[in-house]
DNA sequence: GGTCGCGTTTGATCAATATCAATAGCCGGA
DNA sequence: TCCGGCTATTGATATTGATCAAACGCGACC
């Protein structure tokens, strides 16, 4: 399955619309940069960045970027679209872990065995920049500020969890969907695009997957939501019609 | 209030039983060492590590190895003890995210921000190696072991949380407290202890906070555990009488 | 343009766990 | 060593969200 996106195929995993490019993925002018890699860095260094993120790879929609499983080799930075990672438990369930877009990294569960521990999902059609990881380890060697900004990145990713997991151990059905929404706002708003009106990208199992709760309760949720005036919902398209609302109910916890 | 402890004090956190020595931490013959360090690193660079790791801290039992918003400064590696984590909400709800027992690393939260963002709590009276976060930096640029060895501590303590969100996202009660014995059970093996009999460091509070239910919960499941044939309890002690059972409960899911 | 299937909505009922409450027991500090 | 408060157990009831079920609508694909 060949997928018009091709530029310059350099791998194809059976059966699946993975294409690659040599093309310089460039970050020295990409406008992700910000988002993505360390601020204030020299230029002689933002070289080496290149040299360090050498390729892109396109996944299409529902096609995994990676496996559990898979050889750990390299981390992935979004370029464009969005993605899904999921955890699958010995019997079957599985669990959505987090939604990734654009200027984030993608990968982290696989350094520590070598081998991926979640599945890496498009959501849509989308770009990711290839980031070797034996490179990444040995340009953070000489510079520092690479290393820095990649440890954040990956404590910041701890501490993500951690709020999932409060989240998850002592919210509500409506204190969780409250929160994803202000979440998703909010990383709208820093990528530029419109804080208060967006297409979801995935569905409501999925939303349910990663809030901890059935497809059902999220769906009837968004109707609770919409009759109270705090959103404008129909299908993917939302709306935050009174996000101090939502804030409220996400932490003002009248219980 | 000073303890009976203190080697050497340095420094006294208000009112707080806080110790630190400046005695050599001495990696290079401490039992931990397979646990806490990269295996296989050579003599010269265990020396570096022992320079590293230059102080060690008590905590008491209560006390506060460091608590939210404190400005990061070090990680630690735990000696002798046990500590939990706890992420504390906007509302004052909190949620323990680890417990964490010899050998562990504490403190990673803080790194992305330069500030704590949860609190680490003592469950007994333990004892830290402090770990000064801009050496550890430093020396990893140097040390490519060290580097590798910290990186898969990270993404180990990634892959944790999310097997902690597939717990609180998509298990019932009972399995969540089956895998947190069996967890807690392997943990204990690999530090030579036995694995089926233990004293819990925490509450029935704490576990059920860490596993996304109430104190009553636990206390019934613990009962009914008991009453199946697959513990003994008595209060803070457990013994596993039946491993594949507590097994088959946590993976099975017949649902 | 039609049709089939997935995703969504909504309703009725059920089950798991929380909540409220009362008692008992242990442990830690003086 | 004793006391007092924290911790645990257990019961009765309430509530949230799951489950089962049915119908609908959108969109992808033929």
């Amino acid at each position: 399955m060949i997928t018009s996106h091709r530029i310059t195929p350099i791998a194809e995993v059976e059966g699946e619309s993975v294409t690659v490019s040599r093309l310089k993925a460039a970050c020295s002018n990409c406008n992700l940069r910000e988002l993505c890699m360390p601020a204030g860095i020299s230029s002689t260094e933002l070289d080496q960045l290149d040299e360090l993120v050498y390729a892109r790879r396109k996944v299409k929609r529902s096609d995994a970027l990676y496996r559990t499983g898979d050889p750990f080799e390299a981390l992935y930075a979004v370029r464009t679209g969005f993605f899904k990672t999921r955890l699958t438990f010995q019997d079957g369930r599985d669990q959505v872990t987090g939604f990734l877009m654009a200027g984030e990294l993608i990968g982290l569960d696989g350094i520590g065995t070598e081998a991926h521990t979640v599945d890496a999902v498009a959501l849509e059609d989308s770009e990711v920049c290839m980031i070797p990881y034996a490179k990444l380890e040995a340009l953070s060697g000489e510079m520092p500020s690479l290393r820095t900004h990649f440890h954040k990145v990956m404590s910041r990713e701890i501490v993500r969890e951690n709020s999932v997991m409060m989240l998850l151990g002592t919210m509500r059905a409506e204190e969780r969907l409250a929160a994803f929404l202000l979440n998703l706002s909010q990383r709208m708003v820093s990528r530029g695009y419109a804080a208060l009106e967006f297409h979801l990208r995935m569905t409501r199992e999925e939303i349910g997957s990663y809030l901890g709760m059935k497809l059902e309760t999220v769906s009837r949720l968004f109707s609770r939501f919409q009759a109270e005036g705090l959103i404008e919902v129909d299908q993917k398209y939302v709306r935050i019609k009174d996000i101090d609302g939502l804030k409220a109910i996400y932490a003002h916890h009248t219980h």
